[in-house]
RNA sequence: GGCUUGUUGGUCAAGUGGUCAAGACGUCGCCCUCUCACGGCGAAGACAAGGGUUCGACUCCCUUACAAGCUACCA
C-alpha cells in the first residue's frame, strides 16, 4: 500500500504534463439541457471505413431512440486502435447512413467550430489529454498503477493459469505490479521501460453485481476483479476506459451496443463507480444471424464470409433504402410490422420505437421476407419515384445500359406503369430491386438472354403465330385484339371459351390461353408477363413483328 | 474449461400462471383469370428435453442438450 503522498508523487511522475483537472472537464461538458424524455445516443464505430448491416441495424435503433423525443444522436470515432484506421472513413460512414435517411445531430464530421461540436473532440485519439486527467486522478487516489510486465511474462502467466485451470488474467496474486513500493515504481519508470496503466480493481472474487439491461432485463454478473489496462503503452486508452469517460462527458444517456459487450459490463460498472460517474442505460442487442450451410445451424453474420452483410451488396443490386429500413425496423422492433401495416402511409419516424421491444435473440436474415417487403413498399410508390430511383441506380452501376434504358423516358414510364399496375384496381407487386427490374423488363430493350419454351412444340407455335399475324391489326383495342386471339383459337381447334375448355378439355388441342402463350413467349420471351396487348403497344408493331418473325423463320 | 445470454411452426415473431398459443414471410390447395402478378378463401406446421413449484405452466425454479458471446496493451 502506498501512502497518500506517494500516490500523489507517482501520479506526478506518470503524468507530469497533465495540468487540467477532472473538475475542469466536468465543467466544460455540463449536463445537456434537454426534455425529460429526451435520450442521448451515439454511434461509435472504429474508422475502418466498412459499414455493414449490423452497424446500420444498431445505428437505426440509436437514431430512433434519440429522435423519438427530441434527444441527440451523435457520431464518435473510436480510433484507439491505430491498425484499423482508414482514410476518409468518416465521410463514408456519414454518407452510408444518409443514404438511409439517418442523420447525426452532432459529432465527427461537423467541422471544428460548429455548435454541433460542443462535446468534442469526437475522435478518441484527440481526447488523450482528457483521458490522462482522469488517469492521473485515479493514480492519485491509489486506484491505478503502472505495470511493466512484458508480453512474454503475461503469456507465461496465462499458460500457468490455464494449466492449473484457474481464471486467466491479471488479477490478485498474478498482478505482480499491483503492490510494489513507491521506490520500485520510481525505479522502473526511471529505467524508461515500457509500461501500461492498470486499474487497481476493488472487486472481490465471488461477489456479484446485478445489472439492468434495457433489453435483457436484470442480469447477475460477477464483480470485476481484473486489473485491466486503462492506458496502453502508447498512452492511448483501451475501449473500456475511453467508453466510460466519453459516454460520461458526452452525456450519453443510453448506450446501445452489440451483445458481445455484455460480458464486459462488470468492468464498466467498476470504472464508472471508481470514476464517480453515473452509469447510462444500456441496451445490448442481439446479432443478425445467418443460416450456415456448412454446419446447418445459425451463426453470426461475419463480414469476411458473408457478402450480404455489406451495405454495398444491397446498393449494387439496387435495393431501395426505404425497403431496407422497413425490413430492419421489423427485425429491430417486434411491434413495428403490425404498426406499419395499420399505418402504411405514415412516416416511419412516427413509429413509437422502444428498446423494450427489441429482440433478445439473434434474428436470421431472411431474404424472402426482405423481398416481400420490397414488393409491397415499391408498389406504393409512384412511377415517377420509381423511375428516378432506377435512373440513379443505373447511372452508377450500369452506365452503358442506362443509355438504352433511359433513352425514351415515356416508354420506360409506360413500362413501369404496366408493371406496377398504375391505374388498375390493384397494384401489381412485381418490382423488388433495381437489378431485378431490368431483368424483368429486359425484353423491351432487346435483351434475349433466356427464352421460355412453348409447351406444345415449335410446329404448333409457328402455326399459331402465322395465323395471329394474319389477322393482327395494331389499331385494335384490347378486347378487339383478344377476340381475334379467340378467333385464332377456334380456327386451329383450340377452345376460345375457357369454361367450355375446362368442362371438356379432351375435345380441344388446348385453349385461348395457349394461343396467348405462344404469342407472349415469342414477343417477350416469357410465359408470364402482365397484359400482353399493353406490352405490344408499348414496344410498337414493328418490334413485335420482328420478334414474331424471328421465331417463324428459325 | 470458466462466466454470461438465448431456445415458441422452415423463418421473423406475439405472449408474461388459466388463450381452441396471435400475426407476418415462405410452402401447399381452391377461387378470380388469356399467363403471371395482385386480391380472396383455406390447409399443413411450434412452446428444445426431463424434473419440480402450483388446483393449473410456454410463462416461475433446477438439470441436461443445443446455439451465441466474452475470457487481449481489438473493438
Amino acid at each position: 500500500m502506498l501512502t497518500e503522498i506517494e500516490n500523489k508523487k507517482l501520479a506526478e511522475l506518470l503524468f507530469p504534463e497533465v495540468e487540467k483537472t477532472t473538475e475542469y472537464w466536468e465543467e466544460k461538458f455540463p449536463y445537456r439541457k434537454l426534455g425529460k424524455k429526451a435520450e442521448v445516443t451515439r454511434m461509435a464505430p472504429s474508422p475502418t471505413g466498412f459499414i455493414h448491416l449490423g452497424n446500420l441495424y444498431s445505428a437505426l435503433a440509436d437514431e430512433r431512440i434519440a429522435h423519438r423525443h427530441g434527444g441527440v444522436f451523435y457520431l464518435r470515432i473510436e480510433d484507439t486502435d491505430a491498425k484499423r484506421k482508414v482514410d476518409g472513413a468518416v465521410d463514408l460512414i456519414i454518407n452510408a447512413l444518409r443514404y438511409f435517411n439517418i442523420e447525426f445531430d452532432e459529432g465527427a464530421g461537423f467541422g471544428d467550430d460548429a455548435e454541433q461540436n460542443a462535446y468534442g473532440p469526437y475522435y478518441q485519439t484527440e481526447r488523450v489529454e482528457i483521458y490522462h486527467s482522469y488517469a492521473k486522478s485515479l493514480v492519485e487516489r491509489g486506484l491505478a498503477y503502472p505495470c511493466f510486465a512484458t508480453e512474454e511474462e503475461l503469456s507465461k502467466v496465462r499458460e500457468e493459469q490455464e494449466e492449473n485451470k484457474v481464471l486467466t488474467g491479471y488479477y490478485g496474486k498474478y498482478a505482480t505490479w499491483r503492490d510494489k513500493t513507491f521506490a520500485e515504481y520510481e525505479e522502473a519508470l526511471k529505467s524508461g521501460a515500457e509500461h501500461v496503466l492498470r486499474l487497481r480493481s476493488q472487486g472481490e472474487e465471488g461477489k456479484e453485481i446485478t445489472f439492468h439491461d434495457e433489453i435483457k432485463g436484470d442480469v447477475q454478473l460477477p464483480e470485476n476483479i481484473h486489473d485491466i489496462v486503462l492506458l496502453k503503452k502508447d498512452g492511448i486508452p483501451t475501449y473500456h476506459f475511453a467508453h466510460a469517460i466519453d459516454d460520461h462527458l458526452m452525456r450519453t444517456t443510453v448506450v446501445i451496443r452489440g451483445g458481445e459487450w455484455l460480458a464486459s459490463v462488470p468492468i464498466h460498472y467498476e470504472l464508472f463507480h471508481v470514476l464517480g460517474f453515473k452509469m447510462p442505460k444500456y441496451a445490448h442487442t442481439a446479432h443478425l444471424m445467418k443460416f450456415d450451410e456448412e454446419t446447418g445451424g445459425k451463426r453470426k453474420l461475419s463480414k469476411r464470409k458473408d457478402p450480404e452483410l455489406s451495405l454495398d451488396f444491397y446498393r449494387k443490386d439496387g435495393y431501395h433504402p426505404h425497403c431496407m429500413k422497413v425490413y430492419l425496423l421489423t427485425l429491430l422492433n417486434s411491434h413495428f410490422e403490425e404498426w406499419h401495416e395499420q399505418h402504411p402511409d405514415e412516416d416511419l419516424n412516427n413509429f413509437p420505437f422502444s428498446v423494450e421491444n427489441m429482440s433478445k435473440s439473434g434474428a436470421l436474415f431472411d431474404k424472402d421476407k426482405l423481398h416481400n417487403i420490397c414488393k409491397n413498399e415499391l408498389s406504393r410508390l409512384s412511377e415517377d419515384e420509381v423511375y428516378e430511383f432506377l435512373k440513379t441506380w443505373a447511372e452508377e452501376f450500369e452506365p452503358e445500359k442506362a443509355k438504352l434504358w433511359f433513352a425514351d423516358e415515356e416508354k420506360l414510364k409506360s413500362i413501369l406503369r404496366l408493371y406496377m399496375g398504375v391505374g388498375a384496381k390493384r397494384r401489381r407487386k412485381d418490382l423488388i430491386f433495381a437489378k431485378q427490374v431490368f431483368e424483368l423488363i429486359g425484353y423491351f430493350f432487346g435483351d434475349e438472354s433466356e427464352k421460355d419454351e412453348f409447351k406444345l412444340g415449335t410446329e404448333e407455335e409457328k402455326k399459331i403465330l402465322a395465323e395471329y399475324l394474319n389477322t393482327f391489326d395494331y389499331a385494335d383495342d384490347n378486347s378487339a385484339w383478344f377476340n381475334k386471339l379467340k378467333a385464332v383459337a377456334d380456327k386451329l381447334g383450340y377452345a376460345s371459351d375457357m369454361k367450355a375448355y375446362k368442362a371438356n378439355p379432351e375435345d380441344f388441342k388446348g385453349s385461348v390461353s395457349d394461343i396467348a402463350e405462344a404469342v407472349r413467349i415469342s414477343v417477350t420471351g416469357r410465359a408470364n408477363t402482365p397484359d400482353l396487348w399493353t406490352i405490344i403497344h408499348i414496344m410498337g408493331e414493328e418490334q413485335m413483328r420482328e420478334r414474331i418473325n424471328a421465331v417463324l423463320n428459325a
